[in-house]
This record gives structure tokens, sequence and C-alpha cells, in this order.
DNA sequence: GCAATTGCATGATTT
DNA sequence: AAAATCATGCAATTG
């Protein structure tokens, strides 16, 4: 089974595209709907789908990384839990050129504040009501917040608050709406990790390098997926479920990251057997679903849960020791979204 | 047999 | 101080 740090991967063109992709993304500047929720639905994506059966249903994938796929099919005896959207929320909404309280401004600040956002979900910005389940749905997970014992505030919290991004700028983003198509395609895929389309992502690229298209340009079933990653992410009910910041093993060239225990435990999916699941996550960045395979080792009398074939996931980002990742959660249809965030580094001079 | 993966043990660190 | 957690190296397995 081929590995992502392979590079390879049979067709063989995998990184350059996602980076160069990544590379736009940030280096344009790209309005993105923050995921305030303006919406309170966005639960009705299916049934949960949380498959702990193991079939050996097997065909080949493709743009299985963009479809919606709340069932996915296992293979390789592995279950497979959860499902995808692409978390690219684009591009889309507000693109014709800036209407006055349409403001574009550059991505990462604007996710970094979504982070911000997610981390603090108690201490709203003052221009910010909060949102409405968020009492509900953080009794719901039994996972407060707030109490991730880690220096939460080294990174996308400081990345936002110290520079100039000021929430205001959020207080104008207009709300996301859009017609929603939930698909509920059956999505063949066969084991290993990555899904991607290259299509999707020529498509995606090309919004990018043409400053983005608006979605009334793309294909209508990307204008579906779009604004039901949209609706998804405005809906609030995305929470930070789990963060990590990458050690050297972590980023090794074996691809895998140990998670820490206890947020693995508490919000993803029970391992119950040495069987790995293979969690879907949506890149926050890239138009990309990353498989991973969710695992754990026993150890001594406890246990260390893995988070397998991440290799072309940190790769793509290019993640080092000290970088994070940062898991979401969609609490109703057990969405995951996954980001990885540069550290922030003090400007030095070269070093 | 080699390279890539996977499984495990151990020591360091944290709680 | 003891227990728990985790980073990491290496052995075992697989392709």
């Amino acid at each position: 089974m081929g590995q992502m740090d392979g590079g390879d991967g049979g067709g063989g063109q995998p990184y350059h595209h996602y980076q160069a992709l990544l590379a736009a993304v940030q280096q344009q500047n790209v309005p993105f709907p923050l995921p305030f929720p303006s919406s309170p639905t966005g639960s009705e994506a299916g049934p949960h789908n949380y498959h702990h059966h193991q079939s050996h249903s097997h065909s080949h994938s493709h743009n299985a990384a963009l479809a919606p796929s709340p069932s996915p099919t296992p293979s390789r005896g592995f279950a497979d839990w959860s499902a995808s959207t692409s978390a690219f929320t684009s591009l889309a909404s507000h693109s014709s050129p800036a209407p006055s309280n349409a403001l574009h401004y550059s991505f990462s600040p604007c996710y970094a504040f979504w982070t911000h956002y997610m981390l603090n979900k108690n201490a709203y910005p003052p221009s910010f009501p909060p949102p409405p389940h968020d009492d509900q749905l953080r009794l719901a997970n039994n996972h407060p917040i707030r109490d991730a014992p880690g220096p939460a505030s080294t990174y996308g919290v400081d990345s936002f608050t110290s520079p100039s991004m000021a929430p205001n700028i959020c207080t104008h983003m207009p709300p996301i709406e859009g017609p929603i198509s939930v698909k509920e395609e059956k999505k063949p895929e066969v084991f290993p990790r990555v899904v991607k389309s290259t299509d999707e992502l020529e498509t995606r690229n090309s919004a990018v390098e043409f400053h983005c298209e608006t979605v009334g340009t793309l294909p209508e079933s990307k204008q579906g997926h779009e604004s039901r990653a949209t609706k998804l992410l405005n809906s609030g009910e995305y929470q930070v479920i789990l963060r990590k910041e990458l050690t050297k093993s972590d980023v090794g060239n074996v691809g895998r990251i140990v998670l820490p225990k206890k947020d693995a435990e508490a919000s993803l999916p029970p391992l119950l057997q040495r069987d790995p699941l293979i969690l879907h996550m949506e890149d926050m960045v890239l138009p990309v679903t990353w498989k991973f395979k969710y695992r754990y080792w026993p150890n001594n009398k406890s246990r260390m849960y893995i988070l397998d074939s991440a290799g072309e996931f940190l790769k793509t980002h290019g993640l080092q020791a000290g970088d994070v990742i940062i898991i979401y959660k969609n609490l109703a249809p057990d969405k995951f979204i996954i980001r990885g965030e540069k550290a922030i580094h003090q400007q030095t001079t070269n070093p």
C-alpha cells in the first residue's frame, strides 16, 4: 500500500497540485466566509454515519474527495468513518467585485480568527452574539472547549489577536446562503488515505488563479457542494476537538501523528478493536478530503492513539515540528475538518 | 533482499 | 513518588 510519503502515488502528481493551490490560496486575497452561526440548521445531513462494520466492497475511487459521502464504503476490512464536503468554502459567496460590505481579506488571518473563535467560544468578540447552539453543543459534546490544557494561545489565537485583523471586519461578512443540495451519494473508494479529485482541484485552482470565480461559474454539483460546506461552516456547529503541536516524530517520514489520548478518546470515534478506522477529514484550506487511518497501540496499561497516513497532509502543508494541527468536528453528522497551522515565528532575520 | 509500514518497548516528561 | 502520557527508536511485518 502506497504511503503518502512515497509521494508518487501511482498517478504521480500529488503535492505540487495541492501546494500550488495552497500557495495560491495563501497569496490571493480570498474572501472566506466565517463560520458564524447565521443559520441554526445544518444538521440534517444524513444519519449518524458512524460505521464500524467491515465490508469488503471495493472499487476504484476517484473524485471521492469532494463528493459528500455520508456512507463511505469501507474497504480492506477497515471501518470507515465519516465524511466529506469541501471545506474550501470558497471563493463562492462573495466574489463579484467586492461590494462595500463584502470585504476581502487575507485567508490566513481569517481562519486564524475562526480558530480563535472556536477555541474561545465563551469569549465572543463584542461584536458577535453568541451562536445559538453554543451551550447545547458544548453540553452535548461534554467536552468544554477551554479545558484544553495546552498553550492554546500560542498559535491561531495569537495569530489573530495581534495583527490588525479586527473582529469587526467579520461583522461585515454577509450571511452565506445559497441552494443547498445535499447529495448522499455512495462513494466507492479504495483504501488508502487521500482522496482527491484532479478535476475538482483544477477547477478550484482556476478559480483561485482567476480571482475567485463566482460560484455560478462552477458546475452545478460544485455549487451545491460548496454551499453545503459553507452552510456547515456557518452553522457554527464545528468545534475544535483536538489540537496537537507536532513533534519531530510526528512529522517524520512515517506520516503518523500521535494524538493526545484524552482528546482522541473524547472526540474521535471509539476504537473498539485494533482495526483502524478511516477518518475522512476535509482540509480546511484545500479542496481535499484526507483519509487518515486512526488507530491505537497498546501501551503499557494504556493506549496510544495514532493518526496514520498523514504524510501527504503534512507534506502538502509543509508542516514541521512545532506547527500545529487542529481537528474540528461537526457534531451532528460527525464530520471533521483538519487544518495545519504553521507555528508563528517571530520575525527574525534569517535563521 | 530492500523499502515501506506497522507494532511495540522504553525512557522522558507531565500530571 | 507513582502513575499516566507521550516521543521516539527499533524490531517485525508486508509488498
